[in-house]
DNA sequence: AAATAGGCCAACCGCTCCTCC
DNA sequence: TGGAGGAGCGGTTGGCCTATT
């Protein structure tokens, strides 16, 4: 059923590599798709010298290394969007995950699995259908579907960044080792990354609009916001431009459409990844 | 201090959808 | 029109880390 999958026994190809990633390919996969742009994600990985399935240097891609993703723990506002669109749209983690930028839906799955049903029960809503778990006793979670047990959740667990940190290859230093500032959108951080890579920014981009807009979620300055991302990056290596579609309309929100570099499209001045940060 | 349990996250797996020929 | 291959999605799991005993 279904076609082969890449890992392990595929068969034919020389033995690709599985499990975590090293810094080692986490670079060459970021240098390469900063260079060259993605293209066909099954050519990626013979391209960028990387002993992985075209699939998992994808995911690796758009879950670690895209340089648009948010790092850091959810914010409450985030949190009820979530909530919201999870109503909505249910499992569909991907539609959800467009509504949030910088969020992976492998990341709001995992804090949806993890974090947001249990707090639902714990204010006596059932994750399942968001509607008040009834008072009969044998509506408690006996499927099989919501098999998890009613454990208080841990407290500081609950909504508190993870405090693991995988000593990786990190394309976002200013998150956490530059000791830049991470507010509750974590846009500050990129900046941050810039003024480690080419001068300081932190004149241009105005960060209290950002910690504004986290306050203000159906309102918030994501255009605004990208207006500015947009100066700043202006030619070095990422482009974000705005869009709107009617969806997002619909919820208020917007995002971003992060362009990547492509050799067509603009030539870009290339930067390493200094591991010596780390 | 050591053992155990639980939480969390990264990554894999299998499936469906989409596009191209 | 149907098959092949690539891309994307959602579910699941392995393993690390922290808290608790």
């Amino acid at each position: 059923m279904g076609r082969l999958s890449c890992g392990g026994g595929g068969g034919g190809q020389a033995k690709l590599r599985k499990g975590l990633w090293s810094p080692e390919e986490d670079e060459k996969l970021y240098n390469h798709i900063i260079r060259h742009g993605v293209g066909c994600w099954s050519s990626v990985p013979k391209l960028a010298g990387l002993h992985r399935c075209g699939k998992s240097c994808r995911l690796r891609w758009i879950n670690y290394l895209r340089p648009d993703l948010k790092r850091g723990s959810f914010s409450l506002q985030e949190e009820d969007l979530i909530v919201a669109l999870h109503e909505i749209l249910g499992n569909r983690w991907s539609q959800i995950a467009s509504h949030l930028p910088g969020r992976t839906d492998n990341e709001i799955k995992n804090f949806w699995n993890s974090c947001l049903k249990k707090k639902l029960r714990q204010q006596g809503i059932d994750p399942a259908t968001h509607k008040p778990i009834t008072a009969m006793p044998d509506a408690l979670p006996t499927d099989a579907q919501e098999d998890e047990d009613q454990k208080p959740p841990t407290g500081a667990g609950a909504l508190a960044p993870n405090p693991k940190q995988q000593a990786v290859f990190d394309p976002f230093p200013a998150a956490t080792d530059f000791g830049g500032v991470f507010d509750h959108d974590g846009l500050a951080a990129v900046p941050a990354l810039f003024e480690g890579v080419t001068g300081d920014y932190s004149s241009v981009l105005d960060l209290d609009s950002y910690g504004e807009s986290s306050s203000n979620s159906s309102n918030n300055n994501w255009n605004g916001c990208g207006a500015e991302m947009s100066n700043v990056l202006d030619g070095e290596a990422l482009h974000w431009a705005p869009i709107k579609d009617d969806d997002d309309a619909a919820l208020g929100e917007h995002k971003f459409l992060l362009q990547m570099p492509c050799q067509e499209q603009m030539s870009l001045p290339h930067f390493d990844f200094n591991l010596e940060y780390f």
